[in-house]
DNA sequence: GCGGATGTGTACGCTGGCGTATACAGGCGA
DNA sequence: TCGCCTGTATACGCCAGCGTACACATCCGC
């Protein structure tokens, strides 16, 4: 019958969706239990309780989020500004550690323990920031404004319901991207009929 | 015994004080009883049921984020950058109304009718942004993006752990307000020994 | 003063969720 | 092959929370 065991990452994985959809107090048991296909029997094997389940998604999560992301943008190279949206798109566009990411910083509103992780795990990618605007701001007060305007802009956009008329917020997030890297508008106001947006900072 | 008389009100208000504590699942109608030191008999004269009371919390937090604050903005006036930062200020600085908005901010990415409401808030204050934006910015591009980087990081930087080194927030946010509002930094690099952090953009 | 409206306390049934106990099934090494 | 280890199903006790029922108190208009 049972297909492959279900085993503790299979419970963290499942958690972790959980979490993502619809914050941590939507991680329960039984229900990733009936999500797995079975009962909650063989939960308290691999998980103390819950709470260990809710440390071990954490754990999970802290390494996702960091060493698995910036060991990538480190091998792959390029040019800082390039890499700078590498770095946005590979955590803030992934379908998978998106959400997470969102769910996370308002767990830490109300978790200590979680906002501790959160400050590492954002302690490193404002270092990641700071490094690549560096390479063309001198500055250092406003390297540091820039890093927090281009992070905040990449975790707010999710948080944000306004509208921007004819514009998509993909139009908006590239010409805010283009001043926070100090370059040129890339389409300047290119005359009608332009494709998607471009990839922009998130 | 009873002093006041426990009145719709005061459900409503204490809902709104347990969400921003935790979140639409902390509003628990027997809580907020314990809270207002009565039992929960009384509240199902004022609510049909629980979902009742989320509805008129949500018109109530409607109103107060709006109406009440774009008003009060109008009514003060003021030169176009200080009444950005004023609104920021009755908006993202109010021990009582920011938590409230954070937690209605996670709350619409699980629920449409809640980020239908949302929309209606944070389009009426991009409005403000533009308004206010486009009065030393001409191009509506840039006005647009400058008034989404403005929005992101009022919003973003209290979903935001990192630290900033030597610098507090508020220093780092002074600085990125003086770069979205266009204007020479405030504190060049003011030798030690400074005064708290200006009021910035949040 | 009286009576209804409004709020209150207590008790109940129901559901969902946690953690425990116990017996069962299948793979894997000695 | 025999046990063990791992995962499984089922059943239980417990508690928190919602919504209802009903009897009681208090205030306000008449």
């Amino acid at each position: 019958m049972g297909a492959i065991r279900t085993t503790r990452e299979r419970w963290i994985e499942q958690g972790l969706q959980a979490l993502a959809a619809g914050g941590p107090d939507a991680v329960r048991v039984e229900a990733l239990a009936k999500d797995l296909g079975v009962t909650k029997g063989g939960f308290y094997g691999s998980f103390a309780d819950r709470n260990a389940l809710l440390e071990a998604m954490l754990d999970t999560w802290e390494r996702e989020a960091t060493d698995d992301v910036l060991d990538r943008i480190e091998r792959e190279g390029g040019d800082p500004r390039t890499r700078i949206e590498r770095a946005g798109t590979l955590t803030f566009s992934d379908d998978r550690l998106l959400p997470i990411d969102l769910a996370v910083r308002d767990w830490a509103r109300r978790d200590e323990a979680v906002a501790e992780r959160l400050r590492r795990v954002d302690d490193r990618r404002m270092g990641l920031l700071r490094e690549m605007i560096g390479t063309f701001c001198t500055d250092p007060d406003e390297v540091e404004a820039r890093s927090l305007l281009a992070f905040c802009v990449a975790i707010g956009e999710h948080f944000l319901a306004a509208d921007h008329g004819d514009r998509t917020r993909a139009q908006v997030l590239a010409r805010a991207a283009d001043l926070l890297l100090d370059r040129p508008p890339r389409t300047p106001p290119p005359p009608p009929g332009d494709g998607p947006g471009a990839p922009s900072t998130s």
